[in-house]
DNA sequence: GGCTGGCACTCGCCGGTGGGGAGTGCCAGG
DNA sequence: CCTGGCACTCCCCACCGGCGAGTGCCAGCC
């Protein structure tokens, strides 16, 4: 078991390397921080660690650098989520206040946390299958062509357009419409499959190819792949770390890209509370030297969506998990207002 | 006036360095491409071409690359368009094709033409203010709270909240909305604020108020700043280019994630037509070593947005313009056809 | 037993140096 | 106006050696 002075120690060097992106030797680390013992000791000390797999050299005869390991235990262990300060509270609700809809809200906090953290952000869209159905709506485009839109109460919209097999009159129109509605409105998301299962049957026998068609379309929104969209910016923020990094940036940026991956990556986390993958506990390949901080959100208790960030292992940890959580917490509230 | 002889060095060192990403020499372009003269002719064109500023050496005793002004040139003059090879073409159909909604179409065209293209994509939703009007949906949330839908012929949703300044009848929702689509539905979205604009005073006296709202957002969502949204991917292409580019690469993104210079860049572009701006011709400072090339998009014969790619100046400008009107092609059939 | 100062050793970083090569400008001749 | 020849310029790169930060180990001390 590690003493409370290693603890201390392995403390020590990761808030100094995320500080100043340098290996930290035994001398420096008695200088900035008041351990109460001679830097042999701490060699002794980060000999240990070493040992144990907490701390790395990259050369020998240079400083340690912590591992994956080695912030996994600071995370759990030694480090804290630091609160927001009041003004930057106020700050972050303001900004998100004057968003005029879910786009520019989603667009806001991707803004937000990209700054706040100064790294990569990247935002869910709450899950249509975790959200209720605020309205259903149905338009005639032409004789046989409609178009389907699907409002929640999160403020998501979709639409589809649809090929009727039939013509589809004005009066069924408005019937299915209504019918629709009074079934599925103020419901979720998830129930819907069920609650429309049998509506066909009840609908004239012309009509009914139709009605049959718009609902398997209804349905088809649902399906994960197109459920879940999300955004990504402050990617400008990958520049500032690493000289060498024409080979660091971009297996990152390739794999922002690809919204599958990231989809895949925030779905591992916990549903609730903050979730922390650091370098190699990403499953992803291009994503093993960097670290992902995310949280879900939502406008009641239960989460509708993910948001988070992504930065090199090397972040601050404590600051970065702040700032997840506060901006958060804001946009379930803006969501519950809306 | 510089020689046709002079043109055609001008065009091989272009064509040399594009490929190569190297300063090209006499010697080499003599052996690369059959201009029938020696070297030492060839040094002197050079000569020629650098005192008029077409090409510069980045070094004393190294070989040229062509300035901003010597691309402009040869996209003027020396260059045509790439048509894209048959199999190319009906990928890009095939792919957009699969599109589900006007999200989806958009998110599949940056894609596409990143990919095809290997730089930067850009595309601008279609501009509400060059559309049509398909439908105006009001919806009843709470007794003094109203969501507000609209939907283009391009289809683009818009929504808004809305908190009414007295309590709204079921009876004056149906109302109003009956109203105003019969007044705006099918007309173009320009036009809507004359259209809407005596609408108020038909109304009883107790839902004035609530009418001027609603009438107020709807004019508010053509404002120039909300109206206009757009998509950008294919960021990991930068970083196939200069060796030395976290000084290049930085800027550049930093100006990609500001949405209001890529909609100033756009705007710039002329309405129809391809546009191509090269390097400084970019007002904004950190796209001064890229080049932007440009084409308005549109279901019919008019324009409703445009879409690009952003790259570095040593670019291949054949292709990439031929992929960029390719796509654009495309995406007008496809609006054309929902 | 744990902490400390001392010491020899390792190794990356940095600035200076020198040869090689690609490319140039110029000139004289065809 | 084109060409071959020639002297010159500089960038690139590989090599080298000193410096310094940092380490591991050991003997001594509390």
């Amino acid at each position: 078991m590690l003493s409370e002075r290693r603890l201390e120690v392995l403390r020590a060097i990761v808030h100094d390397y995320v500080g100043t992106e340098e290996p930290v030797g035994s001398k420096a680390l008695t200088e900035r921080h008041s351990l109460g013992v001679s830097p042999a000791t701490v060699r002794n000390d980060m000999a240990a660690l070493e040992e144990e797999g907490f701390i790395a050299q990259p050369h020998t005869s240079a400083g340690r650098i912590p591992t994956d390991k080695g912030y996994r235990l600071f995370v759990d262990k030694l480090a804290g989520v630091k609160p927001m300060a009041a003004p930057e509270r106020r700050a972050i609700q303001n900004f998100l206040d004057g968003a005029v809809d879910l786009d520019d809200v989603v667009a806001r906090t991707v803004r937000l946390l990209a700054q706040l953290t100064r790294q990569v952000a990247v935002v869910q869209y709450p899950s249509l299958t975790r959200s209720t159905v605020r309205h259903v709506e149905l338009l005639s485009l032409a004789p046989a062509r409609l178009m389907l839109v699907l409002i929640t109460d999160t403020g998501r919209v979709e639409q589809r357009m649809i090929d009727c097999p039939a013509p589809f009159g004005e009066t069924s129109l408005a019937d299915l419409r209504a019918r629709l509605n009074s079934r599925v409105a103020g419901r979720r998301f998830a129930d819907v499959p069920q609650l429309v299962q049998d509506m066909t049957e009840s609908f004239d026998a012309e009509d009914r190819g139709t009605v049959a068609t718009v609902l398997s379309t209804l349905l088809e929104t649902l399906v994960e792949e197109t459920e879940e969209r999300l955004m990504i910016g402050g990617t400008a923020n990958l520049t500032r770390f690493g000289h060498d990094f024409p080979l660091t940036i971009r297996p990152v940026l390739e794999a922002l890209e690809e919204q599958v991956v990231l989809l895949k990556l925030l779905g591992e986390a916990t549903d609730s509370g903050m979730t922390v993958r650091i370098g190699h506990e990403n499953a992803h390949e291009g994503l093993s030297s960097t670290s992902v901080v995310s949280v879900g959100y939502g406008s009641g208790s239960e989460a509708v969506a993910k948001l988070g960030v992504v930065g090199p292992t090397r972040m601050d940890y404590p600051g970065t998990m702040g700032a997840v959580r506060a901006v958060a917490r804001y946009v379930g509230q803006i969501l519950a207002e809306s």
